[in-house]
DNA sequence: AAGTCGTGGAA
DNA sequence: TTTCCAAGACT
């Protein structure tokens, strides 16, 4: 094993945050669950919305029994909430498909709708121990950092990158499972992208990065994401709207949640499209 | 392959 | 106040 992992290990073993997808609690379900939310949206928006999903549906089954429209509610404020209808989608193939259980393979799980090579990964390596290299953006970021100097990744997944992650990974699965979160903890905590504190560091004499003085990213500039008077943002009203209201929306009261008439039946359709919407005799409500 | 898709807390 | 962005997936 290389110089990296037993610190990894001790440090996480140390600092590891209590979350409920972690621990001999949680299941593939709860861990699958918890990908989906975590996916672009901050632990700490996760957490309660995640506990009470588990008790609404601690099984796929359960889910996929449920209109996608509740699903799509108790998504609540989380974003993205096409999530939640890939998440429903999901568990309806689980159901059909793998007998309810979540699979555990990482080709099965990354043909599941909403799963791709993180989510796949994680799941099978957090859900079921499987042993797999697995690149979120806080690995990414500790292994460009720690192993090559960079201060962060290149945009979008490298070959490189994964070779590296897999060359890094463990042979025993157990510990390399326990190094995959250990990193992604590391990163959230401790590497984090704006102003990371080496002080807490395990690794951070390995560290090239700190070796190399923090030069500072020198990569395409990343262009930052505008929204105000964006189709996301008229998208969320519309969607704030009809998720908050228990009878089907007229559409008289779309039409005070955006004034461009314009904007908002285009993004009306777009989520009728999406299947986050449907249309009624008495207006707009979340499909059943 | 570059754009699109939500949200709210922190800097 | 404005800006930035947090465990990606899909097209």
């Amino acid at each position: 094993m290389n110089d990296l992992v037993a610190p990894m290990l001790a440090w996480y073993d140390a600092h590891a945050r209590e979350l409920p997808w972690r621990g001999e609690h949680a299941t593939p379900w709860s861990v699958m669950v918890s990908e989906f939310m975590l996916q672009q949206t901050p632990v700490a928006r996760v957490e309660p919305v995640h506990r009470l999903w588990m008790e609404s549906w601690p099984t796929p089954a359960a889910l996929a029994a449920a209109p996608s429209g509740e699903a799509v509610r108790a998504w609540g404020r989380l974003g993205y909430p096409r999530r939640a209808l890939r998440l429903h989608a999901a568990a309806t193939v689980i159901v059909e498909a793998y007998d309810g259980q979540v699979p555990s393979s990482y080709d099965d799980l990354v043909g599941l709708p909403g799963v791709g090579p993180y989510t796949a990964a994680a799941i099978a390596v957090f859900g079921y121990g499987e042993r797999h290299a697995v690149l979120d953006t806080n690995v990414r970021r500790v292994l460009a950092r720690l192993v090559v100097g960079d201060e962060l990744p290149p945009v979008a997944v490298t070959s490189a990158e994964r070779r590296r992650a897999e060359d890094l990974l463990p042979q025993d699965d157990a510990e390399a499972a326990t190094w995959s979160i250990a990193l992604m903890e590391l990163g959230a905590l401790v590497c984090t992208a704006a102003k990371p504190t080496c002080s807490g560091c395990p690794v951070a004499d390995q560290c090239a990065w700190r070796a190399a003085g923090y030069p500072a990213y020198d990569g395409a500039p990343r262009k930052a994401q505008t929204w105000a008077g964006t189709d996301r943002q008229c998208r969320g009203r519309l969607m704030a709207v009809v998720r908050e209201s228990p009878d089907p929306v007229p559409s008289s009261r779309l039409d005070r949640a955006w004034s461009d008439d314009a904007q908002r039946a285009r993004c009306l359709t777009s989520l009728l499209t999406d299947g986050l919407l449907v249309e009624t005799a008495v207006g707009y409500a979340l499909p059943g």
